[in-house]
DNA sequence: ATTTACTATGTACGCGCGTTCATTATCCTA
DNA sequence: TAGGATAATGAACGCGCGTACATAGTAAAT
């Protein structure tokens, strides 16, 4: 009745609801699911990392508040599951007792445990989404942005300025971002008609601050030739900046620097970071969808898995190799 | 029988489950739910501010982190919620239609509309708490955490380095928050052989870096006399820092500054930001306890509705006055 | 051996809704 | 006006579990 069931005349239906209202009738939404057999709830998984933010709170807080536009929007409600990290992975548990009818998963690393759990999601075809983490080898279903590209943007923009090298402290491996970073990273060398790039010149943080921080001592030693930095993400970027200084080297002035992400940080820092934007509401948006597309009498629609990035030029980078007074 | 109902042996026991094991029963937490009459879900509702996040992003992280982590302790589900700004509020209709057992408000000003709201929730006797906020004239479940000691302490902070007055960027009247910094802010004047404080130097901005950015406008021309400054939040101390940063002050050299939060952004800027830290994560958690003992049937323990702050000092503040050479 | 207490197991019902099927009312066409 | 089509209404069942109650089994006490 309630559900557009059948043909039904117009007063009919304004009766019924006007009983409803006087009734004070609402309808249960408990029931509602059990007699539907689906919780009418999309989980969304997110690593609970006391009090070490690896991944900085920018980053979800964006991404939570795209899933949750839209799922509201499809009239799904957000199961927010925070996952220990220590715990064993077992997402395909969530679905077994029907508390969520699809899982969106934020934060995941390429390991052998992650792939297995995510393997049996698969193979069970639950429906599931992993948001910016891909695995080489594995056909999941996930969705990302292109930083491959946004790599290539960062660097090739230090490389226009006419540096001759780039240094790059990049993340850990694990994160499919990472390698993609990388791959960009090389790429930029290749279109900007440069010899090669030095692996001599990658260094690997791991996305915190107090990484960026710790790399100034492999970096600094550097810099005397080398005038151009990139960092995988701001946190780093604004680590290495506050190291550097210390060692009185100042972004803008002695060298110029790119980080990522467009996170807050980038905005409020001396001098404000050059950083690649991610749309992370966006992903998040998208993310919620293609879960949803994949429970079953669901229509479905095209969704790209890789979403554009952009760069933005700030006063840290805004610096170029001839106006460096040589050191 | 799952449920620990009557005395049962411990093989008898042992069998079921050896059973269910085999079988690959897993309980249908939608139809526990359903028979129990309840969603064994706590909603936590937060402000959905698109893009702009006047209230921060580490804000929610922590207070979610710490809700979620003692729901999932104690066996509830984190439902969140975003509400739209401009949709009429009503939590009532959450429990009407039986979506949560219970529900934190997040973000909440003190404005006649959600009075109301919390007004009917309250009459009501539904289980809910509203974090961060608390409301004059009324008696609503709220946790909070000491605004009034921490102002006093960022304050005293100042006058004890010898600063005779304090220029003060405050936010909005609505946040009760506000409301409770000026009172610290009063207080410390008193408690520090002041003659007295001065209105004409209190200002408003709205919590934005940006506000603070365009009360430097305002608050500039008064540097010439007064070196130090209190801001309610860190990122407006941090939009005053750059735009005072323009006129030629330098924080930390030519005034005295403290925040309030201890964000992250306190620890990247330059000077690191003096500022009084919040125990967020730990109000999420009592959030949450206080919300599951106003649920029937639950025990109750005693949950303060003040937490303590401290006072942090960093860079931006390590100067007293004498050392100010005069201008 | 019989009672009494306690433990163990089985049975039946209902939670509130969606859904399907049977029934009745209304409309249009021939 | 009869006949078929369509719209509206009503009745019945089941989703999977919790719960209360009735029954059967066992051990301690008399």
């Amino acid at each position: 009745m309630f559900n557009n069931i059948g043909p039904l005349r117009k007063e009919t239906k304004q009766k019924v609801l006007a009983a409803a209202k006087t009734l004070n009738y609402h309808p249960n939404t408990i029931a509602q699911n059990f007699a539907r057999g689906k919780s009418n709830n999309i989980g969304v998984i997110v690593p609970y990392l006391q009090k070490v933010n690896l991944i900085s709170t920018f980053y979800f807080s964006e991404l939570l508040s795209g899933i949750g536009s839209k799922l509201g929007e499809l009239g799904y409600g957000l199961l927010l599951l925070f996952q220990s990290p220590d715990a064993p992975k077992d997402y395909v548990q969530l679905f077994l007792s029907q508390r969520v009818d699809g899982c969106i998963i934020l934060g995941l690393k390429d390991t052998p445990g992650e792939v297995e759990a995510l393997e049996k999601l698969h193979q069970l075809s639950l429906p599931y989404c992993v948001v910016n983490q891909t695995f080489s080898g594995h056909f999941f279903h996930t969705l990302d942005a292109n930083h491959v590209d946004g790599s290539l943007q960062a660097v090739s923009h230090l490389l226009k300025k006419g540096f001759e090298q780039v240094i790059f402290l990049n993340g850990p491996a694990e994160f499919s971002n990472s390698r993609d970073r990388l791959k960009g990273y090389k790429e930029a060398f290749a279109k900007n008609g440069r010899v090669s790039y030095n692996l001599e010149l990658v260094f690997q943080g791991n996305y915190s601050r107090k990484s960026g921080y710790q790399a100034v001592a492999s970096i600094a030693p550097l810099l005397s030739d080398i005038k151009a930095i990139f960092a995988a993400n701001d946190r780093m970027a604004i680590g290495l900046m506050q190291g550097l200084r210390e060692q009185g080297y100042h972004a803008g002035e002695d060298y110029a620097l790119v980080g990522y992400d467009d996170s807050e940080l980038a905005k409020t820092t001396t001098p404000s970071l050059s950083t690649v934007k991610v749309p992370l509401f966006e992903m998040g948006e998208l993310a919620a969808e293609k879960v949803l597309q994949k429970i079953p009498q669901t229509k479905a629609k095209e969704i790209p898995e890789l979403l554009p990035v952009t760069f933005i030029e700030r006063e840290s980078s805004q610096i170029k190799l001839d106006q460096l007074s040589g050191i």
